[in-house]
DNA sequence: CTTGGATGCTCAATCGGTGTAGCATAGATT
DNA sequence: AATCTATGCTACACCGATTGAGCATCCAAG
């Protein structure tokens, strides 16, 4: 009994195991990690260790594996909320894709604060991963600058930088396929042609920019022109988007582009708060399958997440020269 | 130059900072982990490696670090899915905390398949995780043996266990007082007293157990009984609580309880689809800010996500006797 | 009987930090 | 002068797995 603690109280190691079979450290290190072939280990003695090792529930260290392994078979990425489907939909796809690829995912999120951004790169170097994904990072180069000095492979998601290989969405042309459906539906609805409204996201960030690009484009094509006063980008926040509503008069027959899920909620309390909501119409950039049912709704922009992280997987398995930014359509989903 | 490259070609260790410095890695190691006053190093020598570490882009080597140190430091985490506001919640309430107490969270996403679950927490193991929430699981107990014959502590989340502390919502008082406000909105609406529809989950899971107590105990109140075939359990799946929605001829003047917002999604499209959707009301357990808004919802049950991680940390910092299941009130959140 | 090759295993160095034990020196105390 | 204490540092044995090098043993061929 004594004897049965002593064995189950530290976690058993290839020493112990070694010691239970009568053999090596080395012949039982090799026969778990299936290398005892290459090493001329016999098939009585590879199953005896394998017997013993399941036994006494043998979970190999990975930090004493990884220390001695050249490399670390651990992939990182870090993604600023787990708070809408866009990003829930990055992170389960990296993770399952990950594992087909026999690397262990570690995600970790960042609260969109840059601090933390930074912090939690330094965190995922020193853990020795092979490669870090950055999603929607505020200051994608500073974290580029940080791996590139640790010899670590980073490429960006859905926000490019211009220190590492990015892939984005082709927030252009979503955009402009977006604001031609929003335009065409009031029309056809109220009968109005009034510039929309764009509302959402940072000024400086490259997908608000992209995307308010297709939203002006379209509106030339319509002829018409954007007030400045039209654009409400006051961040990824759905209180600070509500908050800012009030100073937008959005009247019956107006049309909105919502650049986000996260601003969407903002739109949708404004509108509920509102003792006479006006007759308006919107779309939103991502996608949401709650969002999707609202009455005022005309459709939903969104994003090909697998195809976007299957890309990126590709950069990681091949490296390409320089910094490119590949961009991913888009799929329109039309109200249901 | 080719020294340069030297330097930067791998990634500094202690040693080469203290061949740099001209001191020992000793002195490196207990300045930069903070232990140096305890070891009598003079300030000026701390210093001097802390700028030198600095200039060298020095990244600690947590493996190396792990291996030697008794305590990892590392807090893991499994969880079904992160397609849902209350799962994503939970993930990152439990980031803030893990670091809050200077831990490093690590997360793993098991797509509700037991073996994943199995295989995840098998991983986390190794990786040396000195504690595991297990979140949503199917088959907490066979994690909880393999933690316990690992010597980690596990701590069940969501859904409980008999083999390791669990938090759990009080799903029996939460579906209690749900089902009390569908049933009153529904005579308030429509006149009716029909015992409700109870839709998604499984049969066999304790929450959907509960709660389906919950629903007949406020029936019971009501002077109604829940006929059998109100009650629709088909997993957490969208799809699959579409597909059976038709067997259930919801009529006007119905109530559904909905027990999960995956569920809802199923219920909304079913409605979508239906060419003369019937005039009816319906809950949900769990909120998410857009099915809030749907036109037939009377209110959500939100879990409340930030006690529920409290007390599961408490747990961790002062392990209880046995295997207590502990039950969080929800809050109930009347459509806006 | 010797040589050669295959077979089946073990030894020991190594990865990068950590921390105990201990050494050398300087100044203070008896 | 001898002892003591404090200061500032280094040496080295670990943690657990990996892996190149090497040691027996056995059988077959010459």
């Amino acid at each position: 009994m004594a004897d049965d603690d002593e064995i189950t109280a530290k976690r058993p190691t290839i020493y112990d195991l070694a010691q239970i079979a009568g053999t090596s450290a080395s012949a039982v290190s090799s026969v778990l990690n299936g290398t005892w072939k290459k090493r001329r280990i016999s098939a009585r003695l590879a199953e005896r260790i394998s017997r013993i090792a399941e036994e006494q529930g043998y979970a190999v260290n990975l930090p004493a594996r990884m220390l001695r392994r050249d490399r670390s078979r651990v992939i990182g990425m870090i993604i600023p909320k787990y708070d809408n489907r866009y990003f829930g939909a990055i992170a389960e796809h990296f993770e399952t894709m990950a594992r087909e690829r026999g690397l262990f995912p570690v995600i970790t999120c960042t609260q969109r604060e840059p601090d933390l951004e930074l912090e939690a790169a330094r965190e995922m170097l020193s853990y020795q991963v092979e490669c870090l994904i950055v999603t929607g990072a505020t200051d994608p180069d500073r974290i580029a600058d940080l791996c590139s000095a640790a010899r670590v492979r980073a490429i960006n998601l859905d926000l490019p930088g211009s220190r590492a290989p990015s892939v984005v969405s082709d927030n252009f042309s979503g955009a402009l396929e977006l604001t031609r459906v929003i335009l065409s539906r009031v029309r056809a609805d109220f009968g109005t042609a009034l510039p929309l409204y764009f509302i959402g996201g940072r000024a400086q960030d490259n997908n608000t920019r992209e995307r308010l690009r297709g939203f002006t484009a379209a509106h030339v094509e319509a002829g018409l022109a954007v007030p400045e006063d039209n654009c409400l980008m006051r961040g990824y926040s759905a209180a600070k988007t509500l908050a800012a509503m009030a100073d937008l008069k959005i009247a019956d027959g107006s049309g909105v582009f919502v650049n986000s899920t996260i601003a969407l909620e903002g739109v949708v309390r404004w509108l509920h708060d509102q003792p006479n909501p006006p007759q308006m119409r919107f779309g939103c950039f991502d996608w949401d399958p709650f969002a999707a049912f609202l009455p005022q709704n005309v459709g939903m922009m969104q994003q090909d997440v697998a195809t976007m992280l299957s890309t990126a997987f590709q950069l990681i398995e091949t490296p390409p020269e320089g910094a490119p930014t590949l961009q991913i359509p888009c799929r329109f989903r039309p109200r249901p």
